[in-house]
RNA sequence: GCCGGGGUGGCGAAACUGGUCAGACGCGCCUGACUUAAAAUCAGGUGUCCCCCGUGGGGCGUGCGGGUUCGAGUCCCGCCCCCGGCACCA
């Protein structure tokens, strides 16, 4: 299996049996954590153990291992970590369908997928190698999640949660897609449950703000869908009393000033609030209703010019700023979570309003003019600029003025604020499935809810025999693991059956990763603090605002606890598009995953790591091909055979030809296009353009330097076939050669392509010395015969002259 | 409906701040070399139409219609189509 001599050809398997253990041996992988160094904290995304890799896999892992090997040769000292998120539904499905262990699947793949990544060549330290259902790890996720429960952060309440009927369990509002749920695409419903959620509204202000921190760094999209989720919105809370209720109800609206214009009153049918509320006559047709709204889907429920439904509750609503009486209805166009679960409702100027009006002939009163025609008549509310009308003392204000006039008379007379809402609500965390992290909590008759103390933790996953989902945990079946003493009164208790979402494992991840093993926290700070945030995250927009939402969450949280000395865990985040094929996203659930490993066995695994960037712009979307892979083996061929043929030449010194001026130019693209541009796949085509020239140019005086730079420069991409190149070059070690670095001098040339426009049209070209004046470059470009052609006598009026480019000449 | 992204050759795509006849690089296709032949490999050509035997020359071309400019794929206005996100949030 030598490789010594002289091959003619260029065989990528015997290089990569070559290299890998060679790398694998030196750990050069490896930072070496020196405190002079520059330092460069890359990270891809973990990987979600539901199979082998597939090509989204390949080129996402492509792209970091490019940015990680070129941060190496720029001389920073690179953490490139790897992990699993190995909890979550998928293993369990798949242990129901084959009637096998979801930790035996889950570490199986893991297996897997870990070979195929160093068959990929991938430069990964793997001291850091981590998975999220490991106890070792877990343990620290219930050690933190203990950490949130003691500041409040961690609570149980009783509300109305998104239900999927198919998985058996809640999901969180950022697992609904379009009403549907996100792993199974399952219509969701709405079930009254007490669970486990995190307190992440209490940080909705601060994830908005430090948002300021990643603007220009992080692609403007996920900034947009961030903000948009979090969706804050500025307005006032209304105290209304309600007749034969002591409690006054408070409602949240935007639009304080048109509060003269409430004819009726809503309250969302799923609160407890409406059913408190309503009368003993409309109990009945209350309770039938409530049925009927929780039985729909979501979608249902949310799709738009649906009509509106609702029910009185035979109540009745005081306005406190005119003591107008107005009707209670319970309508399910309310949301119950989000601000009070209750509105005042202005038919004249919120469409929605207006629709329950008309549908039950309710009156509409215009209060703000805005020259737009009568609601009335039109059944479009209004809801532009205008000036106040039927509101009293507020007659004649402009909208913008009343708003906030109106809001503190309502609170100088203590009938509600002025206040802020936001969309954003709390993370439910709880799930009624096995294969996730338990909740280390103890239910006790007489302490209540108890937190397992920290010197019991991990609280490990029991093993049972039946997995299957029936709507409550099956941690519940495992009667012997649920009977526990009360660690405060020590009485019989029952431990919680509940697991953790999987996005809370994947929320501190990336700190672990600087700390992999520590066996007496979940991480030291100070390794944290050398190492984040992360220079680079490279992962898919899918998580847009799931994880990446609840890592900021974390963070900050943890950067209140003194934990960490960093607001913000991503100071730069590329999205990259996903991976289609077939008209799908390529992924295991679809069934339409293309392996990798055939590919690998056929070019070799260079050449996938090049064609899967080279695809397309890798922040876009794409769609999976192989046509061309055959191109991308060709050209690692002709580099093989260019560079073995420059490697006969003597050194090339700085010389300048074409060749070297090429080759500089060629050093400042690649460069530019990976440092800055964050682009893929044109340095590989500068490359391969200069490959191009190589072999066009075999007696140039810069043809051994040429060849040099070019394997240098594919290095971040194809890593194997650079190495082995470079030593035939008569190098030592690729991975501590030192990046190339552009000549300025050479950049430019002393002669330039001289374009001649007449008025804006190119007619002609001409070489001429880079030196030249403006009005020297003016004279050559008319003495042109092809110019004065086109010029044919008339009048020049004017000349416009572009440095080293052209020179426009207009004629009337 | 609202918010993003996009529409360029037979195909994937380049053109980064308006400036070298737009189309780099790769695929495909065509031609040639090698071969008895084919495959593989290598070299060259390849937007489109028109005049011309050819050399050469000219016109038209970046979803559609306008505009700004000496000059527009790039900027502005108005449309059409595709993809993604959000969607009764008061």
């Amino acid at each position: 299996m030598t490789i010594e001599g002289d091959e003619p050809r260029y065989d990528p398997h015997t290089i990569v049996d070559k290299w890998l253990p060679v790398w694998d041996e030196l750990h050069v992988h490896e930072p070496v954590d020196d405190d002079s160094l520059k330092r460069r904290y890359v990270v891809d995304m973990f990987s979600y153990p539901s199979g082998d890799l597939h090509m989204g896999h390949a080129e996402a892992f492509s792209i970091g291992d490019a940015v990680a090997r070129y941060a190496m040769m720029c001389g920073y000292d690179v953490l490139h970590p790897i992990g699993w998120d190995s909890f979550g539904l998928p293993a369990e499905n798949a242990a129901l369908k084959r009637g096998q262990d979801p930790r035996e699947w889950t570490y199986k793949n893991i297996e897997t997928q870990a070979e195929s990544f160093k068959r990929l060549g991938i430069s990964i330290d793997w001291r850091t190698r981590l998975h999220t259902s490991d106890p070792e790890y877990y343990r620290w996720t219930q050690w933190l999640f203990l950490r949130m429960y003691e500041r409040g952060l961690a609570y149980r309440k009783s509300a109305p949660v998104n239900w999927c009927p198919v998985d058996q369990t809640v999901l969180a509002n950022e697992q609904v897609i379009a009403g549907n749920c996100e792993r199974c695409g399952t219509p969701v419903t709405k079930r009254n449950l007490t669970q486990w959620f995190f307190r992440i509204t209490a940080y909705a202000e601060r994830l908005l703000d430090d948002m300021a921190l990643l603007e220009g760094k992080w692609p403007d999209r996920v900034l947009t869908m961030q903000r948009n989720w979090i969706g804050k919105s500025t307005g006032a809370h209304v105290d209304f009393r309600i007749e034969g209720h002591e409690v006054p109800i408070r409602v949240f609206t935007t639009r304080p000033d048109t509060l003269f214009g409430a004819t009726f009153f809503v309250i969302a049918a799923d609160s407890p609030l409406a059913a408190e509320l309503c009368s003993e006559d409309n109990r009945e047709e209350f309770a039938a209703y409530v049925e009927q709204v929780r039985k729909a889907t979501e979608i249902e429920r949310l799709s738009e010019g649906r009509e509106k439904t609702g029910v009185p509750l035979g109540r009745v609503a005081i306005n406190p700023i005119n003591g107008e009486h107005i009707p209670v209805f319970a309508a399910d166009y309310v949301l119950a979570d989000y601000g009070t679960g209750a509105i005042m409702a202005v038919p004249a100027h919120d469409q929605r309003d207006l629709d329950f009006a008309r549908a039950f002939d309710l009156p509409v009163r215009v209060v703000v003019d805005t020259g737009q025609p009568d609601p009335n008549e039109t059944g479009l509310a209004t809801a532009g600029d205008g000036v106040l009308v039927n509101s009293g003392s507020y007659d004649g204000k402009r909208k913008e003025e009343a708003i906030p006039a109106i809001a503190a008379d309502l609170q100088r007379d203590g009938h509600g604020e002025a206040a802020v809402t936001y969309r954003l609500r709390d993370w439910l965390l709880s799930r009624q499935r096995y294969w996730g992290c338990p909740i280390p909590i103890v239910h006790c008759d007489e302490c209540g809810i108890v937190p397992v103390p920290e010197d019991e933790l991990p609280v490990v996953l029991p093993e049972i025999d039946d997995y299957l989902p029936k709507g409550r945990s099956p941690l519940a079946t495992a009667e012997e693991w649920v009977r526990v003493d009360c660690p405060r009164c020590g009485r019989e208790a029952r431990r919680e059956t509940d697991t953790m979402d999987t996005f809370v494992d994947s929320s501190w991840y990336f700190m672990r990763y600087c700390d992999a093993r520590n066996e007496t926290a979940p991480f030291e700070r100070e390794l944290v603090d050398y190492w984040l945030p992360i220079d680079q995250y490279i992962g898919g927009v899918e998580h847009a605002i799931l994880h990446l939402l609840y890592a900021r969450f974390f963070v900050k949280v943890l950067n209140d606890m003194g934990l960490v000395g960093f607001r913000e865990p991503f100071a730069r985040l590329f999205t990259q598009g996903m991976v289609y094929y077939r008209g799908a996203k390529m992924s295991k659930s679809r069934g339409n995953v293309v392996d990798p490993q055939p590919f690998i066995e056929r070019f070799g695994a260079d050449v996938v790591r090049l064609w899967c960037p080279f695809l397309g712009p890798v922040d876009q979307d794409a769609e999976w091909h192989e046509d061309g892979m055959e191109g991308m083996s060709r050209f690692l061929h002709k580099l093989w055979r260019v560079t073995l043929a420059a490697a006969e030449r003597p050194p090339s010194a700085r010389v300048d030809t074409p060749l070297s001026r090429k080759t500089h130019r060629t050093i400042a693209k690649v460069s530019d296009d990976i440092g800055r541009r964050f682009v893929m796949n044109t340095p590989i085509a500068a490359v391969m353009e200069l490959v191009n020239e190589i072999g066009r140019a075999p007696d140039d005086a810069a043809v051994r330097f040429a060849a040099e730079t070019a394997v240098s420069l594919i290095q971040p991409y194809a890593p194997h076939i650079a190495e082995e190149l470079w030593r035939r070059l008569g190098h030592e070690a690729l991975w501590v050669a030192p990046w190339p670095e552009a000549d300025p001098a050479l950049l430019q040339t002393d002669t330039f392509e001289l374009v001649v426009q007449v008025n804006g049209r190119v007619r002609d070209r001409m070489e001429v010395a880079a030196d030249l004046s403006e009005a020297e470059l003016v004279a050559r470009a008319t003495a042109s015969p092809k110019v004065q052609a086109q010029l044919d006598g008339g009048q020049i009026r004017q000349t416009i002259v572009v440095p080293r480019k052209l020179v426009n000449i207009v004629v009337a």
